[in-house]
DNA sequence: GGAACATAGATTGGCGCCAAAATTATGCTC
DNA sequence: GAGCATAATTTTGGCGCCAATCTATGTTCC
């Protein structure tokens, strides 16, 4: 895909392209982001891949370097490290507002989402198993109603590739992140706060790629 | 200040200059900011305005609307309210390291920059006010070895304008401040990460404005 | 007298061109 | 044959112009 496209696309369209290719890895961390390429990849003007890049820029996910150019950023282990704890601080957080505020359709919506992902991570390839996980922390979150930190979680999941994650690279990945979506279901529908917090928290750092494991500094935030 | 610059500026100082404005409330929410002012008044080019006012549309204290141009955001109630909230979460959660990571030297540190804000809430005006508090808890945040957290909170902090919130409006908030800074120092001194993390909550959601206060609704995230 | 319309002015926004810088390729010397 | 200086190509980045759009003013008609 993303060869060639048919319409005409605006600048915060290209932005997502670019932004999607460099998650599920058509664009590898470190790669130069040629302006002339991405013009015509995208089929689009110079000026829409520019603002595009500057925008991606500012999520982190592109560096520019002066008369050089743009490249993807780079991700070490500590840097993967420190945003999976900000993401734990943050979706444990949500936890609260999650159980006050489900209903019997929201939680049928999540088993929906939990199957569909279940199917992806058997029969699709990385982006689709992406977007049905998106898909179930999305509905997720809209049972937040801090809206503003609904965003910025969403924000924070995108901030390192999934292709850098290797998220579901081996089966037994697969398998724990399925049956995590499930268990922090039963959670909700229990109304168990505290149990759903040490499900999202585990859900999340036990889900890291091992090189981001810390060792031995000063742990959490 | 900010009339006619002296030196030419490139697009990420004017960015700064434009927040630091928009901050201290020298350009107010909902004003229009015209290109061809902007030009003039940062003593910069069209590009550079224009990529200025991009980067803070990313950082949303700027709001675009197509073929009308860019205006400062406004901000509601509950939006403040929601960005303290995550301000309070994100925070907190750097108790633990900060007291793992404390010396005596960044102690000495952090008493001189809450005596430093404390005479400037006495003959200061807003901006030396601001400066000054903005360094107490960039300090306090080097004490914190998740930079990524570190930085989250600092344009966490940068999202509503001081202005807005009216943080040091009456005597009694900036004594509160005051002392709130220096019972922070002492729970660090102490070692005594729960009270440490009492006075961080206390000192972010206590200093709101009151009209920013939740009333019925889910509290937390 | 008020409202709707038309015209003039101002502002934004996109496109293309060209210069500066860097990378690659070439040729020359040792 | 290897290393270095030089030339050519590629790529970035900035500036200016002009079209499209919106705002404001003035005019006409009901």
């Amino acid at each position: 895909m993303s060869e060639l496209a048919a319409t005409e696309l605006s600048a915060p369209d290209i932005a997502a392209r670019i932004e999607h290719d460099i998650n599920i890895g058509i664009l590898s961390p470190g790669a130069w982001l040629k302006q002339v390429d991405l013009e015509r990849r995208y089929g689009c003007t110079r000026l829409d891949v520019r603002q595009a890049l500057d925008a991606l820029v500012g999520k982190r996910l592109v560096r520019h370097v002066p008369n050089r150019g743009y490249h993807v950023s780079e991700f070490d282990a500590q840097r993967i490290n420190e945003i999976y704890e900000i993401r734990a601080i943050l979706e444990v957080a949500t936890a609260e507002s999650i159980v006050a505020n489900v209903t019997d359709e929201s939680l049928e919506r999540l088993r929906e989402r939990a199957a569909v992902f279940e199917h992806a991570t058997n029969y699709g390839m990385l982006a689709e198993q992406n977007a049905a996980n998106q898909a179930f922390h999305r509905e997720l979150l809209l049972l937040c109603p801090n809206r503003e930190l609904a965003d910025l979680i969403l924000e924070m999941r995108q901030r390192i590739p999934i292709a850098v994650q290797g998220r579901w690279s081996s089966g037994a990945r697969m398998r724990k992140s399925i049956s995590d979506h499930y268990r922090i279901i039963d959670a909700i529908a229990a109304r168990d706060v505290a149990q759903l917090k040490l499900l999202i928290a585990d859900h999340i750092l036990n889900n890291r790629p091992d090189a981001a494991r810390p060792r031995e500094h000063a742990k959490a935030g």
